[in-house]
RNA sequence: AGGCGGAUAGCUCAGUUGGCAGAGCGCCAGCCUUACAAGCUGGAUGUCGCAGGUUCAAGCCCUGUUCCGCCUACCA
């Protein structure tokens, strides 16, 4: 009777495990323990989310490396937790009142932030509770939330200190603004994407009636805010025009000429209007020349009193509306077709309208330059490397960032403004009396922080900073962080930022950016698209390790990773595989004496030491791996041993000792699938932490390998260095493949079914036969073959039989009564074609006296070997070929 | 416009110091061989995008080029 049935069904035991492990306090991190520190904090998902692919990938990533650091003795902490996402948690609250028919105004800005509170006590666990389902092992017990008593004190502190440095400042300038979720945006939330639109060409009459100049616009609308035209300084049309006054159309205002060299004489006219209010360089341009500005549209992306009669109107009626006109009054030239750049608000999509509007800077350049130098000196890690020249170009460009906001959920600014004396007093405690006349009645700033200004300091105010906790002693700067290339700029530059000035040190020392997700045809997953597949829907089908090990398997450095549902049955096979090499493995080892004393490697089979020493290899392969974040290797290198090396060559190897009579070698076999899987289950434990828990905890245990651990999750990670590895005998058994597989191809070349039973002769020099002898047994029983004999080197070949070379033995099957010869003769004919093709590259490189001068003696004698080989073993085939054309 | 990435088997992709081009899936053939048919065994399949260059030797290094994708950017 078996432990365990015979399919992998993982939904029987993972939510088991999950919760022994949170029990018992597995994932807690203590900050007064003696180990190294190894710390990684997440990349927190907004509360209103819902865990994506994405997610699942990135979290994944994150688990497989703090799990494996935890195993291998650091003092392992992933913390976890929430972001408050303020215009999308805003957005969706706005939303349920909506059903209600209320807006936030009717509730006031308190009840509303109360309000909001509540969903997030009712629906903001969501994402946490499927980052369980995933297997994070995240430490529970440190959940944060941006919005946090504490995270909030660490917000007020930065605030304040920059404020008091002069980095941070509050004015009137042109920001981003979105009239649909009506606040302003930071540069970086506004996503430019290309659209077919128009070009208007305008004419614009000189104010004495000599002429006119024609100009070009994408946005018509906004020509009733214009207060100048500029042309190039250089350009000889329009040099004698300078200084000269325009009469602009529609609103009869004069607005002068200007000469400015940000003008490109050579696109269209040469001459541009000037719109100060609603254009980032005309505003730029403004302030060169000391235009006026005039706001024709409004917040709520309407046109103001400004406007004329086109008050009131949405900016694209009143495009209509004035391009009608505009046509009729014969001041419109043409309309041409023009593909250009179009800004959206990240959130929601809608254009945004730039706008003058009083707002609060980060002066960024003095945190930027530090930012800089911290990734050039190497102290931070960007892998992969190449995302150092995004980061460097993104930073040295950087301009100031706009960081309040137009809602009400988030952090407000700790501004406050006497009525009486004007004063504005900025606070890290809240203050009701001006510090500067004494006068109560002060007013708090109405706008919030943009929530990339608590995230940027998430990786030390999650540890309680400002205060100088244990956690922020023991765990910062962080080991790693793990985070898509797509919010480098959004949230990873600014941590870096942040952890710099505020902590005189890098927030982490790697930073590991993975690929975007994508859909089998090469789209990015989106829910707009979607083209989504959901990860709980695919943990309930495969199980969260299936879904695991495919990501990890996938996740190749550089390289966008297409999904598709049969990527995970693909793997959904090698869970089951690992599933019923157990089943073998617990089924020969229910009479398994765990009191019986340890066999020494030298006296178990070679495939026993063979087996350990591959172990051993692979060990050290994984290790290497992830060490570099080479996840798909490490997952390809645990694949291949488990499947390739274990299942496919050991465990048949191993039947002969265990079903057979020799109680030693029956016992060395089970020793040998103990270490073996146990340190299997290990290596794997990271990647696939259910499946090898429920297996391992099931492996008896041998009384010479100590007091077991309580769970894989604190057990400790292999150590190649500590599995011996014989030489000896991984040789051997590479020549026991050697020879089995050359039988094998006789017999799958000749259609041999596994029923017809066969001879193999193996002619070998005395000290390979000497080496094989003992393996006999196992080339028996992996070549199902009847006997195995040896002839000595002079000795007559077989006749009548077929001829195959492996290493330098030659291997004959005789087949007379089993196949028709001619078979053979083909088979034969076609091997060597195949040797002699190899032969004649091999004899081109030694042909040439440049390559035998030049090449490193050790390549030159390698390939020597190898034309030596090749001639030898077409010798060999060529007179089995005429043995058989003889007979 | 600039920057970055990709192009390798029918498909999806590995390929860390230049030294015999690989895997999975698919395909063909044979097998229910008592862990597993979600399996086993064997087999076929390449102009490594194109053109040059460096080198004894290039998928890998250099130059140019084509196509695809992404990011950044103030061309009205």
């Amino acid at each position: 009777m078996s432990k365990i049935e015979g399919t992998y069904s993982p939904q029987e035991f993972e939510e088991k495990w999950y919760d022994e492990w949170t029990q018992k306090g597995y994932f807690h991190a203590d900050p007064h323990s003696d180990k190294p520190p190894f710390s990684i904090v997440i990349p927190p998902p907004n509360v209103t989310g819902i865990l994506h692919m994405g997610h699942a990938l990135n979290n994944t990533l994150q688990d497989v490396m703090t799990r494996y650091k935890r195993m291998d003795g650091y003092e392992a902490l992933w913390m976890p937790g929430t972001d408050h996402a303020g215009i999308a948690t805003q957005n969706v609250v706005e939303r349920k009142l909506a059903a209600e028919g209320l807006t936030r105004e009717d509730l006031g800005r308190d009840n509303f932030i109360e309000r909001v509170w509540e969903w997030r006590k009712e629906y903001g666990g969501t994402i946490i509770r499927q980052l369980k389902k995933l297997g994070a092992s995240c430490d529970w017990d440190r959940e944060r939330f941006t919005m946090d008593e504490g995270l909030s004190r660490a917000v007020r502190e930065v605030f304040c200190t920059l404020y008091e440095e002069g980095l941070i400042y509050k004015g009137s300038y042109i920001i981003n603004w979105c009239p649909r979720c009506h606040t302003a945006l930071a540069d970086d939330e506004v996503e430019h994407k290309d659209s077919k639109g128009n070009l208007w060409h305008l004419r614009y009459p000189l104010e004495d009636g000599s002429g006119y100049i024609d100009v070009a616009t994408t946005r018509p609308e906004t020509m009733l805010g214009d207060t100048a035209v500029a042309v190039h300084p250089e350009d000889e049309r329009y040099k004698d025009l300078i200084g000269k006054n325009l009469i602009l159309p529609v609103m009869n205002r004069r607005i002068p000429i200007i000469a400015d060299a940000f003008v490109d004489p050579t696109f269209g006219s040469g001459a541009v209007k000037v719109t100060p209010a609603h254009d980032p360089n005309d505003f730029e341009m403004g302030l060169r020349h000391s235009l006026p500005t005039i706001r024709v549209i409004g917040e709520n992306g309407q046109m103001t009193e400004e406007a004329g009669k086109y008050a009131g109107l949405d900016r694209y009626e009143a495009r209509k509306a004035l391009v009608a006109d505009l046509e009729e009054a014969g001041t419109l030239i043409k309309i041409d077709d023009h593909d250009h750049a179009v800004g959206g608000c990240y959130r929601c999509q809608t254009v945004i309208e730039p706008l003058i509007s009083e707002q609060w800077f980060v002066k960024v350049k003095p945190l930027a330059a530090k930012a800089v130098e911290a990734v050039e000196q190497g102290d931070t890690k960007i892998v992969p490397d190449h995302w150092k020249k995004t980061y460097y170009h993104w930073m040295e460009n950087i301009r100031d960032w706009c960081i309040s906001r137009q809602i009400w959920w988030g952090h407000r600014i700790p501004a406050f403004t006497c009525d009486a004396c004007g004063e504005m007093s900025v606070s890290r405690e809240d203050i009701d009396t001006c510090p500067k006349c004494g006068a109560s009645g002060l007013r708090q700033e109405d706008d919030v922080l943009d929530t990339w200004f608590s995230s940027a300091l998430w990786p030390f105010s999650t540890m309680g900073w400002p205060e100088e906790t244990a956690e922020v002693s023991k765990f910062y700067p962080t080991s790693l962080l793990v985070t898509g290339f797509d919010i480098l700029f959004f949230w990873v530059a600014r941590m870096m930022m942040m952890g710099l000035w505020f902590r005189k040190e890098v927030p982490f020392k790697d930073v590991y950016l993975h690929a975007l997700l994508r859909d089998e045809q090469g789209r990015k997953m989106s829910k707009s698209l979607g083209n989504s597949l959901d990860p709980l829907e695919l943990i309930e089908e495969f199980g969260a390790d299936v879904m695991r090990f495919t990501l990890v398997a996938f996740a190749a450095q550089g390289r966008d990773i297409r999904l598709s549902k049969p990527r995970f049955e693909g793997y959904l096979r090698f869970a089951n595989k690992i599933w019923n090499a157990a089943r073998f493995a617990f089924m020969n080892l229910e009479d398994f004496d765990e009191a019986a004393p340890e066999i020494p490697l030298a006296e178990r089979s070679s495939a026993d030491r063979w087996i350990i020493g591959r172990l051993s290899e692979a060990a050290k392969g994984v290790r290497e791996a992830l060490d570099d974040y080479r996840f798909n290797d490490a997952a390809g290198q645990i694949y291949k041993f488990l499947w390739h090396e274990f299942c496919d060559w050991y465990v048949e190897m191993s039947k002969r000792p265990l079903y057979g009579d020799d109680p030693k070698a029956k016992l060395a076999a089970q020793q040998t699938i103990i270490t073996v899987f146990d340190a299997t289950m290990r290596l794997l434990h990271p990647f696939m932490p259910f499946l090898s828990e429920e297996l391992w905890q099931k492996l008896p245990f041998p009384a010479y390998m100590g007091p077991r651990e309580e769970s894989l999750v604190i057990a400790v990670f292999p150590k190649a260095e500590e599995i011996p590895t014989d030489k000896g005998a991984v040789e051997r058994v590479d020549m026991v493949k050697e020879v089995v597989s050359a039988v094998r191809n006789v017999r799958g070349e000749m259609r041999l079914p596994p029923s017809k039973k066969l001879t193999a002769i193996i002619q070998c020099s005395d000290k390979e036969r000497s080496l094989l002898l003992d393996e006999r047994d196992f080339m028996m029983a992996l070549a199902l073959a009847e006997s195995v004999e040896f002839i000595a080197p002079g000795e007559p070949k077989p006749k009548q039989a077929a001829a195959a070379v492996a290493g330098g033995l030659e291997i004959f099957v005789p087949l007379a009564g089993l196949v028709d010869l001619e078979e053979e003769e083909r088979r034969l004919n076609k091997e060597i074609d195949k040797l002699a093709a190899d032969l004649s590259k091999v004899e081109g490189k030694l042909g040439n006296p440049n390559f035998v001068d030049r090449a490193p003696a050790e390549v030159v004698e390698k390939e020597r070997e190898r034309a030596a080989e090749l001639n030898e073993a077409i010798d060999k085939l060529k007179a089995g070929l005429a043995r058989i054309k003889g007979e």
